[in-house]
RNA sequence: GCGGAUGUAGCUCAGGGGUAGAGCGCCUGACUGUGGCUCAGGAAGUCGCGGGUUCGAAGCCCGUCAUCCGCCCCA
């Protein structure tokens, strides 16, 4: 059989027209993440496997891609690298690699880089995929995640989303409600990522599965679900929130995480976030490292998340031994794309031609001259290409209207002699022949009529 | 990891034991300096791969791989 051209399962390759696409997604969220101070980052695709093992919880040692190590441990099948599961854990390896003045004590980056998951691929889901990450260290205030949240906000409303959530919720909270409920510590982890599945599957299958694989009582069922069962559509969830705190004020203190999500809320007041923040105590996340506030974005259209984060003030201090809060989001950019793309949501501007203009020719005469007026009409800032070989001139033209280029210059013995060229417009069906220097800025004239 | 479906020309697909097909695309010409329309012609497939049944297999049987859709998990 012939070597299959497919790329590797769940992995793909980015012809032009996805490439313009992404770019165009990836531009947006840079110019909104470089508005809240953010510096850019990149991370090597390889991590030291160490650095990766551990740190996503049970399931996610499982999806990790290992790289075996060179030599007779090809055959052992030992591995020592890994390729990176996310950027959040590099990024807590390179904050504990080095420290002020090359970083600065409060760290704001974003990074917008592949990861790798070896997991089953489905729509949407992929085993090489782009996250946009932004992700504040060395500070516990709330504005930290009030921050983020106003910067999601402010991009998936760049980016012409009108009708997203942010669901918020926190881990410290959820942990109590669990604790009080009668749910035994080591029996939490479990417990959440069934809660997780939640919007997805309900709350009858989420009870279900809390008795069958979560190991919960009786008892301990009968106050979940009232914890949380969903909210009826016009009750505010905010009230909620007051509602489960009355709930702890009857046996003890308030839990403080629920003062720090009514903070986050006050904070996002005169933000991009303010309209879309939801509480929602059934969001759990999957990664095993969160330990304060967590949120996600949703949109109704899509099952699953566009992305989301929470705050982990643990994890850079497993690899310095010296605590460093962080706080962080990650918006996952092919979902981003898929519900982008079926909505129509890319501008016409992105329309894929590789050129404004292609200068044909007839013959080996023509090279020389229409090198030179291409050039020319680039320095007055088109895009321009040469079709290269001295074919039929009407194979010539419908390579280009093929392409979608607008205009084809046309360089043949008459126009050389007199210095001269013949701009065709592909659309019009018009054709005029003008001198040289003068053709660049006819073809500009006609680019903006044409809308 | 489990269930279901589908693999035939570059693309979309028909054909269900007896010479490999269509539409679109591509190439050539009518039209040797002008695209979309028309007409005439052309190239192109070890019918996913391996085995079996048969005088004969793209078709039937077994296996295998790939893709897609559900379940599960996540961005």
């Amino acid at each position: 059989m012939a070597a299959s051209t497919a790329p590797p399962s769940g992995m793909r390759d980015f012809l032009p027209e996805d490439v313009r696409r992404r770019e165009y997604v990836i531009g947006i969220i840079k110019r909104v993440y470089e508005r809240y101070g953010f510096e850019p980052l990149e991370t090597p695709a390889l991590e030291n496997l160490e650095t990766l093992l551990g740190k996503y919880g049970e399931e996610g040692d499982k999806l990790i891609f290992k790289i075996l190590k060179r030599g007779v441990h090809e055959i052992t099948g030992e591995a020592d690298l890994a390729l990176r599961y996310d950027l959040t854990v590099p990024l807590a390896r390179v904050v504990a690699e080095y420290q002020p003045p090359k970083l600065p004590r409060l760290f704001k980056r974003y990074q917008i880089q592949p990861v790798w998951r070896a997991d089953r691929p489905a729509r949407g889901r992929f085993r090489e995929f782009y996250q946009c990450d932004v992700d504040s260290l060395g500070s516990t205030s709330p504005i930290v995640e009030a921050e983020l949240c106003a910067a999601v906000a402010d991009a998936m409303r760049a980016l012409g989303f009108p009708d997203f959530i942010l669901r918020l919720n926190h881990r410290g909270l959820l942990a109590e409600v669990l604790t009080i409920c009668g749910v035994p510590a080591d029996r939490h982890a479990e417990v959440l990522v069934i809660l997780d599945k939640l919007d997805k599957v309900g709350l009858q299958r989420v009870s279900d599965e809390w008795v069958s694989k979560g190991g919960v009582t009786a008892a301990a069922l009968e106050g979940l679900r009232r914890a949380f069962e969903p909210l009826p559509p016009n009750v505010d969830s905010w009230a909620k929130l007051e509602q489960i705190g009355d709930i702890f004020k009857k046996i003890g203190p308030e839990p403080s995480s629920i003062e720090t999500l009514r903070q986050i809320r006050r904070l996002t007041e005169r933000t991009a976030a303010f309209d879309h923040l939801t509480f929602d105590s059934s969001v759990a996340r999957g990664l095993g490292y969160y330990t304060g506030a967590i949120m996600e974005v949703n949109v109704a259209d899509l099952a699953g998340s566009l992305g989301g984060g929470g705050r982990y003030d643990n994890l850079v201090g497993i690899f310095l031994g010296q605590q460093i809060p962080a706080c962080g989001f990650s918006l996952g950019l092919e979902r981003i794309l898929v519900v982008m793309t079926e909505r129509g949501m890319f501008p016409p501007s992105l329309a894929t031609s590789p050129a404004d203009v292609m200068v044909a020719t007839f013959d080996a005469a023509g090279a020389g001259p229409a090198m030179r007026l291409a050039g020319v009409m680039r320095e007055a800032g088109l895009r321009v290409m040469v079709y290269p070989d001295p074919d039929r001139i009407g194979k010539q033209i419908k390579y280009a209207d093929g392409r979608g280029i607008p205009f084809v210059a046309i360089l043949g013995e008459d126009e050389i002699n007199a210095g001269t060229v013949t701009v065709k417009n592909l659309a019009a069906k018009t054709q005029q022949t003008c001198r040289q220097d003068g053709a660049a800025a006819a073809i500009l004239e006609g680019l903006s009529t044409r809308g």
